[in-house]
DNA sequence: GGATTAGTTGACGTTAACGTAAACGTTAGT
DNA sequence: ACTAACGTTTACGTTAACGTCAACTAATCC
């Protein structure tokens, strides 16, 4: 029960526009199929589309995102080809890890600007009551 | 002994170019005093730089990052702006969040995709060594 | 059979975030 | 006095990632 999508479902589900997902298709990162001109998504698509935004959530290029869509491919047979993969997938995997340290030190600092908005707010109500109780 | 720094020393220390370091400045985002033309940095301009740097790592936009930066000034005395700070403050972390998932969720494939290329490169062993046992 | 809805292919427009080049000033070394 | 190294402004160029028409087709509903 291979189930097929439309660009108009897939876009409504994952809240992207059609041109977008057209223009990926360009990019060579989709390959629907087609009925007459209309295009066909499948479940390998629709993975494909997942990664895709994926990836632009946490700010990678398409170019990047090309990359990283390929190494879901069957890894290559030839050794070299197969170790400048390793080496890419390591360098995905460090840049991951900063950003995740990245993130880190984003939300204690959010914290920290969050607690002195409270202690603001504390004191813009000390304010008022001192207003009211004058 | 509050520290000054030349473009270039910034330049060099955070691997970014001048000509970006200068349009930061042109957006807002940095406001270096000036001695005659030449501009200098002082400990403040270095920490804004570093978020921005960072917001970038991130993948966030130049007008994202200048609300970042904004949110390090004093919290503002107006409780109408306040609880608007707190908003964005709370979608920030929300995108933080969401951005963390992801990256555990792309670790795990990462991992799952250099499994296989480990067992790839263990079958390309095992066809060397018949060949040569032949 | 006209209208609506969903899809298509060009093709040009737009925005962000710098890159790049030209022409110039200033300070330090030889 | 010359030349390097570093800084400046002004201004045009570039790339990515789509947005936005326009003009068209194919299926469906009333």
């Amino acid at each position: 029960m291979e189930s097929l999508f439309s660009i108009g479902q897939l876009s409504r589900e994952f809240d992207v526009t059609a041109r977008a997902i057209r223009f990926y298709e360009g990019e060579g990162l989709l390959s629907p199929k087609r009925r007459g001109q209309t295009r066909l998504f499948d479940q390998r698509d629709r993975t494909r589309l997942k990664l895709i935004l994926r990836g632009k959530r946490l700010g990678f290029s398409l170019a990047e995102i090309r990359e990283i869509v390929d190494m879901y491919d069957a890894p290559p047979g030839e050794v070299r080809q197969l170790k400048l993969l390793i080496d890419k997938i390591d360098a995905r995997r460090k840049r991951l890890l900063q950003q995740r340290d990245d993130i880190a030190v984003a939300l204690r600092e959010l914290d920290s600007v969050s607690a002195r908005c409270a202690d603001r707010l504390a004191e813009l109500r000390r304010v008022t009551v001192d207003e009211k109780s004058a």
